[in-house]
RNA sequence: GCCCUCAUCGUCUAUCGGUUAGGACAGGAGAUUCUCAAUCUUCAAAGCGGGGUUCGAUUCCCCGUGGGGGCACCA
């Protein structure tokens, strides 16, 4: 056990999107890299704007992450530790406690009815054009921050600020400050958008006469379209969504690594063990990374080709049942289990994603699949496609064929195709047209076979019908 | 407006002064295949501009431009 502490500090005042995945991730790291400790933190202070549903949001989605946590609340085998409680909402008395040790070193003082930090230096009145009113600054020096990432950056912080609401409440700046203290925290990584606020922690950190943690100000992740850093509202901000979609977790953890950091060679799909191992922050990019969708969805496909055929059934399975439901969906889960392992496993290999297993696998489940007009058109177009498809027809109605294996199948339709001096594509295409509706699909033997011998038959009759 | 910060293909990135500037996603073409994917091969695609420093700058420095963040009794 190393004495790095690290801290995800998440507010539960929305759902968990996908820039709080990533610096909870990179913290995650820091702390398995070091063999430190992670400690998870609410900072539920604005009471206001918190609820329990959106902290549930966080316990589950840092889970289905893989991000457990050493320290924090306790849910299920995460959390605990001896420096709690880790819920800001139950830590007044510690808040308390330290406003009045600032306040006893002259560092705070009361006006307008809240409590304001206190810098120390020589004041004078300004008129600020931004805010459009005289302000009262301080002759300070500027703080100094040895960023772990960005190297030295340098801020002025010239005006005393408010750490206790006039309504009691304790400040953001305040209560982070206090528990990163009293939670021994050694390194604070967090997004760049928190920068700004560093040179008034720093202060708030002297001002308690500790020494601050080391600093690493990760890069912010930048929406797909459009300008600015991904929000709650943009498309595919959310967590809870990707595990809705059916999205493997490794998958998403993987792409989350690569947005900001790299091995430091051309490897991108790694066990999550590699990038413990290689993680370390001056290895972190400085500059924002753009969320791309596409490369996510290609990571997914490649966690999910290598998936075992049983897990990749389990999986399917779980995201049909939490599917509304459709006729599809309920066909596809009252449908015999051997069937539907069956009809997932031609899948697997086809499919980008879990959440395009129900329009692929229509047809296995119900009659009502539709038929591709242009499809339909383009193949009715040449040659006699009826005809090969009744030739088929008669052969597979023969008692002696046996549909049991893709091999017996092929077979068939070869000798078949070669009596008629026909292609094997010729019965192929508008086959698969009558048992699927579609020019897309597994092969046409596996086809037939999962479909089984009366379903083909019938589906069949009915097309040259 | 002020402060901080960043800058290589459309996107994510490699390069720690000397490379035909590499890889991946996306896109194009081809191969393979019973279709569609996957896979393989292949093509196109980048150092923001201007000054320095240096024998030599994508790399170091400055200015500009552009992007991002912040400037609350939100977190």
């Amino acid at each position: 056990m190393s004495h790095v502490r690290v801290r995800f500090a998440p507010s539960p005042t929305g759902f968990f999107h996908i820039g709080s995945a990533r610096t909870a991730l990179f913290n995650w790291l820091y702390a398995r890299h070091t063999g430190g400790t992670f400690i998870l933190r609410i900072e539920d202070t604005d009471k206001e704007r918190n609820s329990e549903v959106f902290l549930q949001v966080i316990y589950e989605s840092l889970s289905w992450l893989g991000l457990n946590w050493d320290e924090g609340p306790k849910v299920g085998s995460n959390g605990g530790g001896d420096f709690g409680p880790y819920r800001q909402s139950e830590r007044g008395e510690i808040y308390r406690r330290h406003v009045e040790q600032l306040m006893q070193a002259g560092r705070a003082y009361e006006k307008d009815g809240a409590i304001w930090f206190k810098l120390l230096g020589e004041r004078y009145e300004t008129f600020d054009d931004h805010r459009k009113k005289t302000v009262s600054k301080v002759k300070v020096p500027p703080v100094v921050i040895e960023d772990q990432i960005r190297g030295r950056v340098e801020r002025l912080e010239d005006e005393d600020f408010v750490i206790v609401r006039s309504d009691g409440n304790p400040v953001f700046h305040l209560v982070n400050v206090v528990d990163d203290i009293t939670m021994n925290v050694t390194h604070i990584i967090r997004g760049e958008d928190h920068l700004s606020n560093t040179s008034k922690h720093v202060h708030l950190f002297e001002g308690f006469g500790v020494k601050p943690p080391a600093f690493a100000h990760i890069p912010l992740i930048l929406k797909q379209n459009g300008p600015g850093k991904m929000s709650k509202r943009d498309q595919g901000a959310l967590i809870e969504e990707y595990q809705q979609r059916g999205y493997l977790p490794e998958a998403l953890v993987n792409f989350l690594c690569l947005l900001g950091w790299n091995p430091g060679d051309d490897r991108e799909k790694m066990p999550i063990a590699d990038v413990i191992r290689l993680f370390d922050l001056p290895g972190v990019n400085q500059s924002n990374a753009r969320f791309d969708d596409k490369k996510l969805a290609h990571m997914n496909m490649a966690y999910l080709l290598e998936l075992s055929g049983e897990t990749f059934v389990t999986r399917a399975r779980e995201y049909f049942q939490r599917q509304p439901a459709t006729p599809v969906t309920t066909a596809a889960l009252a449908a015999d289990e051997a069937y539907f392992s069956e009809v997932m496993l031609l899948a697997q290999p086809k499919v980008k994603g879990i959440e395009e297993l129900p329009a692929y696998s229509v047809y296995f489940f119900t009659e009502e699949y539709p038929i591709d007009p242009k499809v339909r058109d383009k193949l009715m177009s040449k040659g006699d496609p009826k005809a090969r498809l009744r030739e088929l027809l008669e052969a597979l109605r023969a008692p002696e064929a046996d549909l049991t294996s893709d091999a017996a199948i092929e077979a068939l339709m070869k000798s078949l195709a070669e009596k008629n001096a026909v292609g094997f594509g010729d019965y192929q295409a508008v086959t698969r047209l009558a048992l699927s509706g579609t020019n897309a699909g597994p092969s046409i033997t596996a086809m037939i076979r999962v479909l089984g011998r009366e379903r083909v038959l019938v589906r069949i009759e009915w097309f040259l019908a």
